[in-house]
DNA sequence: CCAAAAGTGTTTTCTCTACACCCATGT
DNA sequence: ACATGGGTGTAGAGAAAACACTTTTGG
């Protein structure tokens, strides 16, 4: 009865995970390369990935590889694109299915990045990359911009409580555009989806910036359903 | 050097394709189904779909089974998502990575839907599909609805003269929403997109309504750079 | 002459944008 | 007292939405 399929070829497939953080302090997205640690391309900045292994779904790869990184299994994880043509891995023909992920830079332990030679780099002054890296790169810095036009990330990039200018901070990174303070402010507090604190953040300034955190129903709504947002000054 | 690799195991690859034709009579989007040729689940619905060969980049399997099915080459085309549960397929553990394509109904030849199979069944009312080919199919119709708020489609789906009647049908199709004929209207020609023809179509109504075509450059610049349509009553 | 579909403008509402000063506090 | 970053409101422009009648012509 499966003659018909053992006609086909078998194929290598692997998973490579394009992470994300955002860096409070510098104001900045980073990705998180390693030095690959095996030939072809030995040395040189990669993304992390893994093969596909038997019995293992395409998204279990992805979640193990990104686990063993940040030591994190439920973190914010999207399938991107899938890499297929013949000689983009100059070592054997390799399909190769792109995730992309979100998370707080200060979530990994350094330890963890230690180990595999993983290191926050920023967006804006990446290192050469191996194969077709720097394609899914770009392509899902283009997927997160689109992503933040429509549904909330700062869950799964900020810190639990934030205050109003980092989280446009955070934004301008995304758009690579400043945006205006009160604009940014009107609307995004209009949306009900953030709930002002107690307490202030004291670090960056002596008036202290409110804390606001998440409504985590109307985040989650958000998610589901999207909206609009598209605040910018060129 | 290889021997990194050599240690994983490989994997079947599929495509299968999504193909929407929009069907001016019945004001309708339509799927290109075909009957599955073999086991399992022989004789029953199924996108048309096909395995990735030894030295066939993934984009150019997917293009083989589009053309061999639709006799066209040149269609558009993208690819959709990547499916890779272990037991999507009850025949064997095979990766599927979907493509969707839009197609005007009138272009396929009789005869080569007959020799697949293949056949037209309105969206609205589709037949039980195998596997996970229904969760394709949603996933597809998602992104089409995204993709034309912001890119053009209709060249793909229309023949090259149409009224603005028929374009606006199609945007409702697509939608499953009614749009304001004259907010349409106003607001598709201020984007310069279209030229009025000399002609008009008379089969529809005794008044007869002009025909359009789209102006190619426009369209172009539309499908690079986008725009903004999402004109809708609820 | 009438049925059937094509075509046409205006007003209201809302959202986006631009813009400048006061506030609180640590030193 | 002052320097530093946080916080606030309003007016104007442009886009989206709501809405109803006239035109054409084949039968």
């Amino acid at each position: 009865m499966l003659e018909i399929y053992s006609r086909h070829p078998k194929h290598f497939l692997a998973v490579d995970c394009i992470i994300f953080g955002y860096d409070l302090a510098e104001k900045e997205l980073k990705l998180l390369l390693i030095k690959r640690s095996f030939e072809p391309a030995k040395g040189h900045w990669s993304l992390s990935g893994g093969f596909v292994e038997e019995g293992e779904g395409l998204d279990d790869a992805a979640n193990r590889v990104l686990c063993s990184l940040t030591g994190f299994s439920n973190l914010y994880m999207e399938q991107l694109y899938t890499y297929g043509e013949v000689d983009r891995d100059p070592g054997d023909r390799v399909i190769s299915t792109a995730y992309f992920s979100l998370i707080g830079i200060h979530e990994i332990e350094h330890e963890l990045r230690e180990k595999y030679g993983a290191h926050w780099r920023s967006i804006s002054n990446l290192p050469d990359l191996i194969f077709d890296h720097r394609r899914m790169v770009d392509r899902a810095l283009k997927e997160l911009v689109e992503k933040v036009k429509a549904h909330p990330v700062g869950f799964e990039l900020l810190p639990e409580k934030f205050t109003l200018v980092q989280l446009q901070n955070l934004y301008e990174a995304i758009y690579q555009k400043s945006i205006d303070k009160r604009n940014f402010r009107k609307k995004i507090l209009s949306m009900n989806l953030l709930e002002k604190q107690e307490d202030k953040e004291r670090e960056t300034s002596k008036k202290g910036a409110w804390y606001y955190r998440f409504n985590e129903e109307k985040y989650e709504e958000f998610t589901r359903n999207g909206f609009f947002f598209n605040l910018a000054v060129s």
